[in-house]
RNA sequence: GCGGGUAUGGUGAAACUGGCAGACACGUUGGAUUUAGGUUCCAAUGCCGUGAGGCGUGCAGGUUCAAGUCCUGUUACCCGCACCA
């Protein structure tokens, strides 16, 4: 009989379906697994061959997890608030909900037809008020902690998008997104107090099973430093506090830097001498975009200001006071001491503008061609009571000084920000809070949420850039639930993260109307064991999520402090580059090089999709979509089912395949674990390979290559178990192993003279080494090529090789 | 600039604590079956050389009986962050 693919892949499509075979209940008696890919954004394309890769990796863990007996929670959802379905909505004059609806309908077909084992009773969707009430009811968790405030601040502002990002959702000057142009817009925002958290965040990474990279991106982007705040005094007699990791270089102040967007330069203003020109580049500094600023990066401008000088606290020397754009006022405290001797930025702008370099830490070249900024090997120098001491002495020491002297205190910084949480859309989950002329800011009461979204003629941004909801009067003018008087609602909309930053918890108990799921089913799921995703999120969502799970956790609604134990991501899929034959670029729309999977699996069917993406190649490493490779995996399955119509009788494994067969079951067990698919795949061909010089599997051998088999091509695999022993395979138990039945009864050894390989020969396993030496010492290649030559050494490995070394 | 990663046949890739480099596939070549083949099966396939033999894991050194793997230096490419004081 044929391998019909197709026949085979839609019976058990059904079957699992009409059988809710993946179901899982919260049955707190049985150990649990809980296995997690990133739900996607629906969008209109439907899925690409991206996304298969991560999925089917952890549906092969989650059904080899059933197999062992665990009760495994392997869910999916939609991500499903975002710009692209709003702007599809705004084109073709359709509401969001129905486009969103339309895309979900083709993806759930589309995963289904891959033959992932979801458990589709627990599907949500982040635009469904049942499941945004409790996305809203966090918010106000959060608002009524003091977690979530309003703020006038500069914002980054797509002008394509027309709304604001997160610094997270800037990618090099651009919307990460659309890579529109990103320019800074002083705006009102909702604002989430994510800093208070950056040290947890930090500090907790030690507790969870994530890959080092993963670990290594966060702990960079919450930039954690220390040193220490000063304060110096002016000419005009207020204080400029900065922040230094360099105190130790305080005597090699020559001149101060505060940020254009700092608040004393209006105090400052109707005494300084060049306010024109200060004003000017202020003006120049706001305008210009995070593209053009980074671009300008090399070289340094600013001005002087006229009128006031600084005075160094250590030394009493007077020095002059610059504004420039290299000095964010959203760091530290939007102002520096700039010691041009030993920071090389420092040392760019006192070359431009001729300042004086003086060198305080001596051991590297001359300050004056370079600075020195080499914290390991320098001395102080020029630095009074600090001279002769190391980069490290002299911090702990001027950081004592200057808190004695009450001038400044030691002082931690982060380089994460607030979360800027206000979005100018319509398709998002509205925030749930009014602004009474009398009590301000207050947050709607929990019998009021879910606060939906009403339904609107245009769902256009504005080019104001205000909510399309902030000219809808029904919606705004509403009653204050403090007071009762006249109120009116926000408009702005929350970020697509929003949803994303919990739906793993609402998973655990999708239907609750009363809680955002039980204590019980969160207390027995959480925190997921196994959570695999893009690096691109690495700091977006996942960081997001940490964030409000370790809020959560503060607020006693879970009950562990972090939400996923083990973390991996998964390279992308590659396709053919067109500018570059034989190369492989990222795959785009606009460079024609998509893979659609319908059509991948309407020729080969799911199973072959699904042991292409597996075998690429490194799961970890982004690999190259080739059409050719598929055929070999297309093969090895056709093999597979050729010769399940040749089985020889037996209830065990046989002699000719009792080592292949324990060698097989520990590799494939153990590769799954470390996510090499492609390896445990080869094993398996190659365990074919091993039947085939063999004569062929008996039944007991293909029992068990069936079972081994189900998770990566679980029709075939199913098909070929049902009809073979008339059983369920998704049932079995998984196969086990002996460690001690994986060897083989003789090795062959390689045996070697200086190091080249010159003979080979047949021993018992574990032969001594003794043994192994005389036997290679009588081979004919050996003699030939130790004749006449003096043995110095004799080295043996057993199992492996023998080495003789002569002269 | 900082951080992370990669470099192995014609191609995708394997190689656990240093121990036979190239598993498993794709492709190619030859052969068989077939009216036919985007079928199946068999054989060969790292490179140079007719051969014995030599050379081979980006490059240059080093340690070792033995190095893709360890050490020093160096180049190229990819990804992230980027004026964070």
């Amino acid at each position: 009989m044929k391998y019909d693919f197709a026949a085979i892949e839609s019976k058990w499509q059904t079957y699992w379906d009409e059988h809710r075979t993946f179901h899982v209940e919260n049955d707190f008696t049985k150990p649990k697994y809980y296995a997690l890919v990133e739900f996607p954004y629906p969008s209109g394309d439907g899925l690409h061959v991206g996304h298969p890769r991560p999925y089917t990796a952890m549906d092969i863990v989650a059904r080899k997890r059933r197999m062992q007996g665990y009760n495994v929670l392997f869910p999916m959802g939609w991500d499903a608030f975002g710009l692209p379905t709003e702007n599809y909505a705004i084109k073709n004059k359709i509401h969001p909900a129905i486009v969103t609806e339309r895309n979900v309908n083709r993806f759930r077909s589309q995963l289904k037809m891959l033959g992932m084992s979801f458990d589709w009773q627990r599907e949500v969707n982040t635009t469904d008020p049942n499941y945004f009430k409790w996305t809203q009811w966090i918010f106000l968790k959060l608002f009524n902690a003091g977690l979530a405030y309003k703020k006038e601040m500069n914002v980054n502002w797509c002008t394509q998008c027309k709304v604001v990002l997160a610094n997270e959702e800037v990618v090099n000057g651009t919307c990460e997104r659309c890579h529109g142009e990103v320019i800074h817009k002083v705006k009102n925002q909702w604002m989430l107090k994510i800093t208070d958290y950056a040290q947890k965040l930090l500090d907790d990474l030690d507790s969870v099973d994530y890959f080092e990279k993963i670990k290594t991106a966060q702990v960079n982007w919450i930039g954690r430093s220390t040193g220490a705040e000063v304060t110096f005094k002016t000419t005009l007699g207020d204080e400029l506090l900065i922040y230094t990791t360099r105190p130790d270089t305080l005597f090699g102040a020559t001149y101060m830097v505060i940020s254009p967007e700092h608040p004393l330069i209006d105090t400052w203003s109707d005494k300084l001498g060049n306010m024109d020109e200060i004003r000017a580049y202020q003006a120049e500094a706001a305008r210009k975009s995070d593209f053009d600023r980074t671009e300008m990066n090399k070289d340094k401008t600013g001005v002087k200001l006229d009128g006031v000088m600084a005075v160094n606290p250590v030394n009493g020397r007077e020095i002059p006071i610059f504004i420039s754009d290299y000095v964010l006022m959203g760091y530290g405290t939007g102002a520096i001491m700039a010691v041009p001797a030993h920071d090389t930025r420092d040392w760019e702008f006192a070359k431009k503008f001729n300042l004086p370099i003086i060198e305080v830490v001596k051991g590297g070249e001359d300050v004056q061609k370079e600075a020195f900024t080499d914290c390991a090997t320098g001395v102080l120098t020029n630095s009074d009571f600090l001279d002769g001491l190391s980069v490290e002495d002299a911090k702990v020491k001027i950081k004592g000084w200057i808190t004695e002297k009450g001038i400044g205190r030691e002082k931690v910084n982060f380089k994460l920000r607030d979360w800027v949480f206000s979005r100018q859309r319509y398709w998002g989950e509205p925030i749930p809070v009014v602004y009474c002329e009398k009590c301000g800011w207050v947050g709607l009461p929990e019998s009021e949420l879910p606060l939906t979204l009403p339904d609107v003629e245009s769902y256009m941004p504005t080019d104001n850039g205000e909510s399309p909801l902030s000219t809808l009067e029904s919606f705004i003018n509403t009653t204050c639930p403090k007071c009762g008087g006249a109120a009116k609602r926000e408009t702005d909309t929350m970020p697509q993260w929003a949803g994303s930053s919990w739906y793993f918890l609402r998973y655990t108990d999708p239907t609750n109307d009363k809680e955002l799921a039980s204590k019980e089913a969160l207390k027995y799921w959480l925190p997921v064991d196994w959570y695999n995703g893009g690096m691109e999120h690495t700091t977006l969502h996942l960081l997001y999520s940490r964030f409000w799970h370790k809020f959560l956790y503060d607020e006693g609604i879970v009950s562990c402090k972090e939400p996923y134990a083990k973390r991996t991501s998964h390279g992308m899929i590659l396709g053919k580059d067109p500018q570059n034959p034989g190369k492989f670029c990222k795959m785009s729309k606009s460079l024609h090089n998509v893979v659609n999977p319908d059509e991948v699996v309407r020729d080969f069917g799911a199973d072959t999709m699904r042991l292409y993406e597996m075998f690429v190649g490194d799961f970890e490493k982004a690999a190259p979509w080739q059409e050719e490779g598929i055929k070999g995996v297309k093969r090895f399955l056709e093999r597979v089912w050729g010769m399940s119509e040749n089985l020889k009788d037996g209830d065990e494994y046989s002699d000719a395949l009792r080592s292949a067969m324990h060698k097989t079951i520990k590799k494939v067990s153990e590769n799954i674990e470390s996510l090499k698919f492609n390896t445990a795949i080869a094993a398996m061909m190659a365990l074919l390979n091993d039947a085939d010089n063999a004569g062929g599997f008996n039944r007991a051998e293909f029992r068990t290559l069936l079972i081994l088999l189900n998770p990566f091509a679980p029709h075939i695999a199913s098909e070929l178990f049902e009809k073979l022993y008339g059983e369920m395979v998704h049932e079995q138990k998984w196969a086990e192993y002996d460690e001690a039945l994986c060897a083989d009864s003789t090795v062959e050894l390689a045996v070697q003279v200086n190091g080249k390989v010159k003979a080979r020969f047949n021993a018992p396993v574990d032969s001594d080494s003794e043994t192994l030496i005389s036997i290679a010492l009588e081979l004919p290649e050996v003699q030939k090529a130790t004749d006449g030559k003096t043995i110095i050494k004799k080295i043996a490995v057993p199992n492996k090789l023998v080495n003789i070394v002569v002269k």
